[in-house]
DNA sequence: CTGAAAGCGCTTACAG
DNA sequence: CTGAAAGCGCTTACAG
C-alpha cells in the first residue's frame, strides 16, 4: 500500500504539499501540482480513509438505526436520506435492530468512540434515558413519535396522531361503529401515537371500543394475519380494520379474502405509510401517506447541522400527511 | 473525549497496559485489571474506534452493494448477512447504487482507502475489468450470476439459469405456448440468466418465441405495469408471464385484474424470488424460491475468510432453488 | 507557495 | 506481568 509519503518521494516534495495538493489544490502551485498529480497516477495512490478519518476526528458515517430493512417505507426515507448523504460526503451505516434493542450505551459508544458522526433515527422504541445524556447528541428521530416526557431529541416526522385520527373519522363517517385497531409492538411510541388518534376518534364520535378490537399485529406479516384471523373469529365482527401500517393491511386483506369476506363489502381495510404496494394490491388499499423521502431528507439535512456544530433545538417538525382514499375502504354493510 | 492516557493517569498504570486490558485482559494481573477497570468506568472512557481501526490497517466494515434496499427479496439476504456479522463484529454499510452502476474506480478506492475490509456485491452490473485487477480482492458475488468471461471473482447463488429452465418448463407441462417474459435492466447478468434458462426451456419444448413477448421491466414495479400492458394488448396474447423478480410479478398480475382478466384461468403468472408478500398476493403467487438468508450467510462466511487472507478461490458456489406452486398458475386456457 | 515538525490515540514488539 | 518507545498515515499551524 502506497502512502503520501511515496507520493512525496516520487515528486520531489513534501507531504505536506502532497496532503495539500489533495485536500486545498489551490494552495498549491500550478507546475507543483502537476508533478503531484503525475506522481499520484504513477504510484496509483489512494488516501488512507482510515489514517485520515483519524486524525480529523470524524468518521465521515451517519448511522441509520431501523429495525429492520424489510419494510418498504424504509426504502422511500432512505431515498431521501441518501440524497442528501451524497452530496454532503457523508456514507450510510444501516444497523438493524431486529427483535432487540439497542441500549443507549451502544449509542453512546457509537458517538464516543466515533464510529459515527450522527445517528438518525428510525427505530422503534427509545431506548435514551435522558439523564444519563450530559450534552447535545448529533441524534435526530426520524418518522417515529417521541414521548414528550421521555426523551428530548429532535426529530422529524408527522402527526401521527392526528393522521390516525383522520383516517379513523373517515370510517367513521362510512358509517362504520364497529372499527378495530391493528397495532405495532407497544414498545414502539409511534403504534401508541397512533393507536391514540384512533381512540380520541372514536371518542369523538360517542362510539365505544370493545377491548377484542384491539390486537397486536407486531408491525409484521404473521403477527398481523393472526391478529386478523382472531378479529374474524370474534361474535360480531369488526366492520372495519384499522392497521398500524400497510404491511399488516396487506396481511390482514389476504386473511378476510381467504375467510371468503369481500373488501370492503363486508369489511373496510385502512393501512398507515402509502408504500409502494399500496396501490397495486387487491384492492388498492386506503391509507395515509408519509412523505417518506421529504422526512428522510429533512432529518438528514438536520442531522448535518448538529454535527456542524449548529444547535439545531429539539422540536419535532411536523410536515404534513394525507389521507388517500383507494379502493379497500367503503360504506359500513348495513347489517 | 477522555483518551487512553487519562484511563492510565488515573489507574496509575501506562497506556500500553491500558490497551492490552481491553484488548488482551488475560495478560493483565487481576490486581491491575481491578484498578484499570474502575479506572475507565470513573472516567467513562470509550475507546477511539477511529484511532484503533488505523493502526490495526482494518476498518471494521464489510460494504454490502445493492441496487436499492426497497428489494424485500434483500431483507432475507441481509439477515443472513447480519447474523455472521455480528459474530465476526463486523459492521455492515450499505451502498446503493440506485440507477448509477459504482465504478471499478470506486470499489479499489473502497479497498484501497480501507474504507472497507470487504464487499458483497448484491447489485445488478459488473463494473469490473479484470485486466485491472492485480491482486485478490476480498470482494464476494452475492446472488448475482457472473459471466465467466468477465470476472473471475467468487460467488455464491443460486443457478438461475436452471431455475427460470423450471419454471418455464413447468409452465409449458401446464399447456401453456404463449409465454412471455418480463425482464430486468439487461445490463444484469442474472436478469440475463435468468432469461437464458427461459429461452432454453422454449426451445427444447420446441416452441418458438415471439419478439413481443420478451419485454423489459427494469426490475421495479412501474416498468412491469407498463410492461404487462403491453403484453395485454398483444393481438394474440400470452397465456403466461414469467417475471425476472416477484415485485415486478405483483405488479403484472394488478396490470391483469385491472384488465379484467382472471388469474391464472385467463393468464398465469410466476414470479422469482419468493419475497415475504409472494404467498400473501391475490392469488398467492407461484415462483421460484431463492434461499436468500442462507446465501447471504454464507457470502459474509466466505467473505470473512478472504479478509483473513485464505484463498477462497473464485468458484461459484451454487445454493439449491425450489420452484414453490402456488395459486397463480395453472393448465393454459384452451381457446 | 512550501517544508519541517508536532501530534491525533492507539497497539505492539522489545526489554526487563 | 508491565513500561518506554516507535510508529501507523495523515493534517495543519508555524516559519520562512
Amino acid at each position: 500500500m502506497v502512502s503520501i509519503k511515496e507520493v512525496a518521494r516520487v515528486a520531489g516534495v513534501s507531504i505536506a504539499t502532497v496532503s495539500r495538493y489533495i485536500n486545498n489544490p489551490d494552495l498549491v502551485k500550478d507546475a507543483t501540482r502537476k508533478r503531484v498529480q503525475a506522481a499520484i497516477e504513477q504510484t496509483e495512490y489512494s488516501p488512507n480513509t482510515l489514517a485520515r478519518n483519524f486524525r480529523l476526528g470524524k468518521s465521515g458515517i451517519v448511522v441509520v438505526v431501523v429495525p429492520e430493512i424489510g419494510d418498504p417505507f424504509f426504502d422511500a426515507v432512505m431515498q431521501g436520506i441518501n440524497e442528501v448523504a451524497k452530496e454532503q460526503h457523508y456514507n450510510i451505516l444501516i444497523r438493524e435492530t431486529r427483535s432487540e434493542s439497542i441500549s443507549a450505551e451502544e449509542y453512546n459508544q457509537m458517538i464516543f468512540s466515533k464510529q459515527a458522526d450522527g445517528i438518525i433515527l428510525l427505530a422503534s422504541s427509545c431506548p435514551f434515558n435522558p439523564g444519563t445524556q450530559k450534552t447535545q447528541q448529533p441524534i435526530i428521530v426520524c418518522c417515529e413519535s417521541v414521548n414528550p416526557e421521555l426523551s428530548s431529541y429532535p426529530s422529524v416526522r408527522i402527526d401521527n396522531s392526528a393522521a390516525a385520527h383522520e383516517a379513523t373519522s373517515y370510517l367513521i363517517q362510512q358509517g362504520h361503529k364497529r372499527i378495530a385497531f391493528i397495532s405495532g409492538d407497544q414498545n414502539s411510541l409511534l403504534t401508541v401515537d397512533r393507536e391514540r388518534g384512533y381512540r380520541q376518534a372514536m371518542q369523538d364520535a360517542g362510539l365505544t371500543i370493545e377491548k377484542q378490537w384491539l390486537v397486536e399485529g407486531k408491525m409484521d406479516l404473521d403477527g398481523a394475519r393472526s391478529a386478523t384471523r382472531q378479529l374474524l373469529a370474534l361474535q360480531k365482527r369488526p366492520s372495519a380494520i384499522f392497521c398500524a401500517n400497510d404491511q399488516m393491511a396487506m396481511a390482514a386483506m389476504h386473511e378476510i379474502k381467504q375467510a371468503k369476506l369481500r373488501i370492503p363489502e363486508d369489511i373496510s381495510v385502512m393501512g398507515f405509510d402509502d408504500i409502494r404496494y399500496a396501490e397495486i394490491v387487491d384492492p388498492p388499499l386506503s391509507t395515509i401517506a408519509q412523505p417518506g423521502a421529504a422526512i428522510g431528507k429533512q432529518s438528514m439535512l438536520r442531522l448535518c447541522q448538529a454535527i456542524a456544530g449548529n444547535n439545531i433545538g429539539s422540536d419535532a417538525e411536523i410536515v404534513a400527511h394525507k389521507l388517500l382514499i383507494r379502493h379497500s375502504t367503503g360504506p359500513a354493510p348495513s347489517v
